[in-house]
DNA sequence: TAGTGGTCTAGACCACCTT
DNA sequence: AGGTGGTCTAGACCACTAG
């Protein structure tokens, strides 16, 4: 075995550039796998041992690229049975991707209904957000969520038509998108950013959520993205607060 | 050296309550430290080595405690330098406590114009924010807060007077109170929890901001909770959002 | 019982900072 | 030169899960 410390998994190129230290050379080739689709998400990784093995390093190296990637929620690990890649299940959707909650805190997935879902050409808006040439096919999904039984969101999803082909066509999307993503077209949504703003309700928005005209409403912006780091949805929530708040936590 | 590999630092009490690892055990003998003030914020924590003598446990297990407490931002690590107790310095204020942001997504701290401290007794809302009886002396700090030249943020502070005695009483009142609050108080802000709902401006606070009545603003309702775990601050802030948003990460 | 991740140790060396 | 945290290894044992 190699008894250099400080060395690279594959040899480096003539132009030297910044070491990594091994354990990031593992999580890389451990991610890029991820985004090549070699696991699928819910399926099991090798061993930390077995992938020891693989690349030709300690048991103890493995291990900190894999904590590194349970950390970002892009594998789950559980003692006595395995590491396996991370699935967007309502757990993950309701605890990471989902920040509206009750007045006392309690959280709960709200149901959809699908208003529309057209298609069309990338407005430069939707182009610069999705990083398409403007243009481009891009498919509208509108929904009102209802929480705790009240309408009390609406939503806008852009989509890359490319990306997503043929979505919502025969009106089958379900509640949560970031599974049917996953699941049927293959892209996973690692994270998302959120830009958050208030403003007031429209009269379509008023009359959809049964709110006055000009009601304050939360807007939510937010650009989620792949595996591979590139944006693949743009969504604008309009959310009624009064009985709701987004909750977010500081450190 | 004790090589019985699950064990406690201190013996355990006959009722043998739940067993944490070493570690977990080290962090929180660290963190009790912290909060009664044995380290103070921007002092060098002993070397890994030396902690790992002080506790009789290996030093892989002292960095193992510090890490955690590195990832709460509690301790600050420096390759060469030691570990640190963090301080609430202007960069921690801007990166991790204040998320509003300017349209390119730069960050910037606001200025801040007092607009009064006064003294009172808690109200309902306020003795249940804050965990203190009704009634219990609080003091309210209101000020306006300056993003770009314009003032864009309307707060309202609210602490224990037993907490901060005579705060505010000489009008010296900083722009970043974290600081404060460490340096005077002794109160070590660990982090806040945040809730944002849409509202709209009332006459008082649109003339402060010179916007219209009734224009949308983003409510933040921030609890900061000290090392201990306790509230002791409670924070509403109105935000103006046509030139700034505020950003959240989603993982 | 076998296999997995989780904990803990001991020791080596590296990278970085201060003196 | 000496001290610090950062990386990497090897090996032991524990805790949990599954067949």
């Amino acid at each position: 075995m190699n008894q250099i410390s400080t060395r690279d998994i594959a040899p480096r190129s003539a132009g030297a550039p910044a070491r990594q230290p091994l354990y990031a050379q593992v999580k890389a080739l451990i991610l890029r796998r991820l985004i090549d689709g070699v696991w699928r998400p819910g399926t099991m990784l090798p061993s930390e041992i077995q992938l020891g093995v693989d690349f030709g390093v300690s048991q103890g190296t493995v291990r900190k690229a894999l904590d590194a990637l349970a950390a970002e929620n892009l594998v789950v690990r559980h003692q006595g049975r395995g590491t396996f890649v991370a699935e967007h299940d309502t757990d993950r959707a309701l605890f990471h991707f989902f920040h509206m909650v009750g007045e006392n805190a309690e959280r709960q997935l709200p149901e959809s209904q699908i208003l529309s879902c057209r298609y069309g050409k990338a407005t430069a808006t939707e182009a610069s957000r999705l990083a398409l040439p403007k243009g481009d096919s891009v498919a509208r999904i509108r929904r009102v969520r209802i929480l705790g039984g009240v309408p009390a969101i609406v939503e806008t999803i852009v989509l890359s038509e490319a990306l997503f082909p043929e979505i919502g066509r025969d009106g089958d999307l379900p509640n949560t998108l970031y599974e049917l993503y996953e699941r049927r077209y293959e892209v996973t949504v690692a994270r998302a950013e959120e830009r958050l703003r208030a403003t007031s309700a429209s009269a379509a928005v008023a009359d959809l959520l049964g709110i006055a005209v000009a009601a304050p409403l939360l807007e939510i912006d937010r650009t989620a993205f792949s595996l591979d780091g590139g944006p693949v949805e743009w969504r604008l929530s309009l959310c009624e607060t009064t009985t709701h708040y987004y909750q977010a936590e500081l450190v």
